[in-house]
RNA sequence: GCCCGGGUAGCUCAGGGGUAGAGCAGCGGAUUGAAAAUCCGCGUGUCGGUGGUUCGAUUCCGCCCCCGGGCA
C-alpha cells in the first residue's frame, strides 16, 4: 500500500501519534489539541480510541468518553463502537485499529491514538500470537471451574505454563487451559509467533502522561462523584436492564458493580462514591506501573500536572508539527 | 460526678508478662484475545500518659487524660 499524498509535501512515513496515560490524566484534551494543531497546518487528524472501556456503547459517562463538545470538531473513531453484549479484546481491537490507521493514511489523515489500555497499544504495535477463536463451549466449561481444579488440570495438560503462573491467577490459568483444550496447542507454543504488529509500518510519535500521583488521585475522586451527578446511575440502570452476562467486560467496568449496588439499595450514595473513587485510584496506579515499565524508554513522558495545555507540542511532535 | 466499654500502623480492629499482627489504604512489581481484568511483594508503630509490681510491662495494679454509651 502506498500513500497517495502529493510528493512536494514530505512528512514522516505513515505517522501515528499515541497519547497514553492513566485514567483522568487529561489525555483526551491533549489529543484534541494536537489534532487541532495538525489540522491548522492543513492535514486532517482523526482520534482513535485505545481504551478498553470507552469502546463500549453502553458506557459513555462511566468510561469518561469525550462528549461532542470535548471532541472539539475533530473526528473520533472507535468510541462506543462495541455493543456491550459483545466482549472486545486486545486482539480484536488491534485488528480494527489497524484498519482504521490504514484508512487514515490512505486518506492522508494523521491518526492519533488515545487511551489508557496499555495492552491494546502493545498488541497493536507488536502483534500477538495468532490463536484462533476459542470454542465457546470449552470457554464456558473452563471458566466455570473452581480455581484449584483449573490449576490442577493445567498442571496435567500444560505443566510448563502451570508452573509459570501463580496458582491464584484465575484469569491466566483459565486462558491457558482453554487455549490448550480448544486448539490442542499450548499457549507457550502459540506465543512463539506474533502477528499483526504495525510498528514496522508506521512512524510513531508517542507521548505518555504521568502526572503527579496526588494530582491524579484528587481528579479520580472528583470525577467519580461527578459521574454520579451526570447520568451514571441512568446509564447503569439501562445496562442492568439488558440482563447481560455479569462476566462481560462492560459489566465489570469501574463503577458498574458499585452503582448497581446503589440502585439495589445495598449501599448509600456516600459509600458508592467512596468505593467507586477508590477503585478508580487503584486502577490508575496499575496504569502508572504499566506505562512506566512496559513502554520503550525513548517514548516522551510528561510528568507535570496537565494544566491548561502546558505541553510542548512543537517539541514533542517535532516532525509531525512544523510551525 | 458515678458506672461500663474503649484508647495498639494512615483507617477499622485483633492480640497479649519476654518490646506486636490482620484487612483496607499507601508503595513497588507482573502483565500475549475479560486488561477499568487477573495476580505477586512490602508492616518499627512513643501498644493514650504517668507511677508501681516484676529479672522484664504494651500486656497486671494505681492515678491522670481523651473518646463512646449509660446513670445522675
Amino acid at each position: 500500500m502506498t500513500t497517495k499524498s502529493s510528493p512536494e509535501k514530505k512528512g514522516p512515513e505513515r505517522p501515528v501519534a499515541l497519547i497514553a496515560g492513566p485514567t483522568a490524566s487529561g489525555k483526551s484534551a491533549v489529543a484534541v489539541e494536537l489534532a487541532k494543531r495538525i489540522e491548522k497546518q492543513g492535514s486532517k487528524a482523526v482520534i482513535l480510541n485505545a481504551d478498553s472501556a470507552q469502546v463500549y456503547a453502553d458506557l459513555g459517562v462511566l468510561s469518561a468518553r469525550p462528549t461532542e463538545d470535548e471532541m472539539g470538531g475533530i473526528e473520533h473513531r472507535l468510541f462506543g463502537a462495541w455493543d456491550g453484549a459483545v466482549a472486545c479484546s486486545a486482539a480484536r481491537w488491534a485488528e480494527v485499529a489497524r484498519e482504521e490507521i490504514a484508512q487514515c493514511h490512505e486518506a492522508g489523515a494523521v491518526p492519533i491514538l488515545v487511551g489508557g489500555t496499555g495492552m491494546y497499544m502493545k498488541v497493536l504495535l507488536e502483534g500477538i500470537a495468532p490463536i484462533p477463536e476459542i470454542d465457546p463451549t470449552i470457554r464456558e466449561q473452563v471458566r466455570a471451574l473452581p480455581i484449584e481444579t483449573a490449576h490442577a488440570a493445567l498442571m496435567i495438560e500444560d505443566p510448563e505454563r502451570a508452573t509459570l503462573l501463580e496458582p491464584t491467577d484465575s484469569q491466566r490459568i483459565a486462558r491457558a487451559l482453554e487455549v490448550k483444550r480448544s486448539t490442542g496447542v499450548t499457549l507457550g507454543d502459540w506465543q512463539l509467533a506474533k502477528t499483526g504488529g504495525v510498528s514496522d509500518e508506521i512512524t510513531l510519535f508517542p507521548l505518555i502522561l504521568l502526572p503527579p500521583r496526588e494530582w491524579l488521585y484528587e481528579r479520580c475522586d472528583r470525577r467519580f462523584a461527578e459521574m454520579l451527578e451526570h447520568g451514571a446511575m441512568t446509564e447503569v440502570e439501562a445496562l442492568l436492564a439488558r440482563e447481560l452476562d455479569p462476566d462481560l467486560p462492560v459489566m465489570r467496568a469501574i463503577g458498574v458493580p458499585e452503582i448497581a449496588a446503589l440502585l439495589a439499595e445495598e449501599a448509600t450514595k456516600e459509600e458508592t462514591i467512596e468505593v467507586g473513587a477508590q477503585a478508580t485510584r487503584n486502577y490508575a496506579k496499575r496504569q502508572y506501573t504499566w506505562f512506566r515499565r512496559q513502554t520503550d524508554a525513548d517514548w516522551t513522558r510528561v510528568t507535570d500536572a496537565i494544566e491548561s495545555q502546558n505541553i510542548a507540542y512543537e517539541d514533542i511532535f517535532e516532525g509531525l508539527l512544523r510551525s
